[in-house]
DNA sequence: AAAGAACTCAACCGCGGAGAA
DNA sequence: TTTCTCCGCGGTTGAGTTCTT
């Protein structure tokens, strides 16, 4: 372990890219693509570190960078995901085609924090950082793991006191053994869906388990229209009672 | 019109994971 | 197993711009 040095070296140019190394830059993408960011800087004469080219192409001169205002869906977005998980821009930004993480990041610092009530963390960014501080909790495990691949499943949500390897945590809507909350694992990544909005609160303990499959991986999902999606989709026993809420959340997701 | 405050956002920085040597 | 490099992430900075007094 150890940090790259080429940002220590001297004699590198800082601050604002100048039209040139721009150029440069687009230029040897284009013909090399991304990867190799430790080559840039030496193949194109860019008197910049990589990381400094890496961060110019990825935030400014890539062809898919949206440009313009954050619009009132995407703004909408950004809140809903920061919601469920917290300071992830790069997760977020994965969401939000054409933005990206330092874009959202500025966003949300310089307009969105102001906005809300108050700073504390949302109720599912609460649960993750609540389970990764038990090392034994079938969750914390799971978000370690970085093989898992949609393996692990919310098998029951209770609105009953904490037990077991539950977890404490507050979400919203009061509606006994429903579930609107889609949780899966995908390449290492947790991607947590709350679809529900925020006028109730009230504290709900949530258990997991490593057992029945609640549906199949989302990782599968992205290979199959949102109508198959749809068919194969399919909830636990556990959330039955909701399960055209639960479809119509999937549906909402999807879309 | 001028000066200071507040805001914006591109860029920098330090850290840590992953994988190669 | 250890060391090194590459890579990506999130927090922070600071120059330029806009707003307020």
């Amino acid at each position: 372990m150890g940090r790259s040095p080429c940002c220590h070296k001297e004699g590198l140019n800082k601050g604002p890219w100048t039209a040139d190394e721009d150029k440069l830059l687009t230029d040897y993408i284009k013909g090399r693509g991304e990867g190799k960011w430790g080559k840039v800087p030496k193949e194109t004469g860019i008197k910049r570190c990589w990381k400094s080219c890496r961060l110019r192409w990825l935030n400014y001169l890539r062809p898919d960078i949206k440009r313009g205002n954050i619009t009132h869906d995407e703004e909408d977005l950004i809140i809903r995901l920061h919601k469920l998980l917290g300071n992830r821009w790069s997760l977020i930004a994965g969401r939000l085609p054409g933005r990206t993480d330092n874009e959202i990041k500025n966003y949300w610092n310089t307009i969105l924090a102001k906005r809300q009530p108050n700073n504390e963390k949302s109720s599912i960014a609460r649960v993750v950082d609540e389970a990764c501080r038990n090392p034994d909790n079938v969750l914390a495990k799971a978000l370690q793991d970085k093989s898992m691949d949609g393996n692990l499943v919310i098998n029951r949500i209770t609105a009953e006191s904490q037990s077991g390897d539950g977890l404490s945590a507050s979400t919203s809507r009061d509606q006994e053994n429903s579930m609107d909350l889609l949780m899966d694992f995908n390449f290492g990544d947790i991607i947590l869906s709350d679809f529900l909005d925020d006028s109730e609160m009230f504290n709900m303990n949530i258990s997991v388990r490593e057992g029945d499959a609640l549906a199949p991986p989302l990782a599968s999902y992205t290979q199959l229209s949102p109508e198959e999606m749809l068919q194969i989709w399919s909830p636990s026993d556990y959330i039955l009672a909701s399960v055209d809420s639960d479809f119509r959340s999937l549906a909402s997701f999807l879309e």
